[in-house]
DNA sequence: AGAATGCAGACTGTCAACAATGTTTCGTCA
DNA sequence: TGACGAAACATTGTTGACAGTCTGCATTCT
């Protein structure tokens, strides 16, 4: 019964268009798309059981927001990020996200400010258990958490438009441990900051962490090359 | 001659769901298409002589980039933007441009403050002749170069997305003498900031002139309320 | 042997028709 | 006269087919 409502819902409120480019999105940053890889429209019409003008649309809309690029007459491809991008999306990012905790340290409630801190210690946790997966997931709650708390709807949705981006990297998101503690404590700082009501001092550290972000990327492509020509 | 290369060049690199996209986007930043509208897709086909399919295509890619918005079994229709959406979009066109201002004080070069102090002299001359259009005209330029200066393909990719949805908002551009005098004014102190180097400076000048754009919004919507009551 | 030409297959760009959904009009009944 | 229902119309969602373009390979010519 409830199937058959939700299904009825579904139906009404998404199309086959929108159907589709959910799951080109999902297969993109689930790494199931590498980047520079084709879309072939035939093979994925058939594959999802769908025609060939829903796939088209839906590629269109992705183009549109920068996961995939567009050739004539020869299909559309899975973007690919050149290190300069990638770097100018780090600074948006900052940017973002420096805003976005200035706004949250002006109208925090204690009850939110409660919750950041749990998020932190539970990193904490995670770091001491060496539990890389968990770190990892309690992090991208923790940027979720400051984003609802921050209630700008457009700031948002821009710095997760940016976040899918940087997924095309397809960077190892493994850490290690000394690099985990060290964003951590710059989680802390900026949820002082927050609880201290000090919104320039927030909003500064939050730059901060997000450029952070970028130089442990740096330092673990680096790595990772090393390795590849060790 | 000339003309056939172009003519090859130009159906190498365009298709009919881009030129499409472009002609909706002139309509609807024209104003030709009104907020709310719907967009009929038979006659809007046939008025471009194509078939649906490309402005299908089309709509997909513009509803993605935020300028439609997009009803199941109804179609899409022109989007509206709520006082509130406004007020993030500023929000977020003030801290892009910030950032950008911020960098350029880091990079700029004598030639590029030259140019920029020229447009800001030009403005003042443009206020003084009482021409307003000039003034609107020369301001957009302004923005412009400084976004060209920067070198941030990002940030300006972003910024002028959100200047297209600013656009919706269909406001009057006309500007009092006194508020075009302001904002010059701060044009002037943003440039001599980038002059002595001051990147902090510069971004927080230009974070303040970005929302002394939303005020002078403000007071000009305002005023038209008052029109319209009285 | 190597370069140019022609051909076949695969794929994208575009179109017209069909199906499903929403809206309006008009007639009927209380 | 006004509310209700059904039929006609308008519009969107989806599909399959056709035309144009690109790629790779075989063939031909030098």
């Amino acid at each position: 019964m409830n199937d058959v409502m939700s299904a009825i819902a579904q139906r009404r409120t998404q199309t086959l268009t929108d159907i589709v480019q959910d799951e080109i999105e999902r297969m993109i940053l689930s790494g199931e798309l590498a980047a520079g890889e084709r879309i072939n429209e035939q093979a994925l019409a058939a594959r999802l059981g769908v025609s060939r003008g829903p796939i088209r649309e839906a590629t269109r809309g992705l183009v549109r927001s920068g996961l995939l690029n567009s050739v004539v007459n020869l299909g559309v491809f899975v973007r690919q990020i050149t290190d300069e991008e990638a770097n100018e999306i780090y600074d948006l990012r900052a940017v973002v996200f420096g805003f976005v905790c200035q706004r949250l340290a002006n109208l925090i409630t204690p009850q939110q400010l409660a919750a950041l801190s749990g998020l932190v210690a539970q990193m904490d946790d995670a770091i001491e258990r060496d539990d890389g997966a968990s770190y990892y997931r309690l992090n991208l709650e923790f940027h979720d958490v400051v984003l609802d708390f921050a209630a700008h709807g457009r700031a948002r949705q821009t710095y997760e438009a940016l976040i899918k981006e940087t997924h095309l990297l397809r960077q190892s998101a493994l850490s290690t441990a000394p690099r985990m503690r060290e964003s951590n404590a710059e989680h802390r700082a900026i949820v002082e900051a927050m609880a201290a009501g000090d919104a320039d001092r927030a909003r500064r550290l939050a730059e901060d962490h997000a450029h952070g972000g970028k130089r442990r990327w740096l330092l673990s492509r680096q790595e990772a090359e090393e390795r590849k020509e060790g």
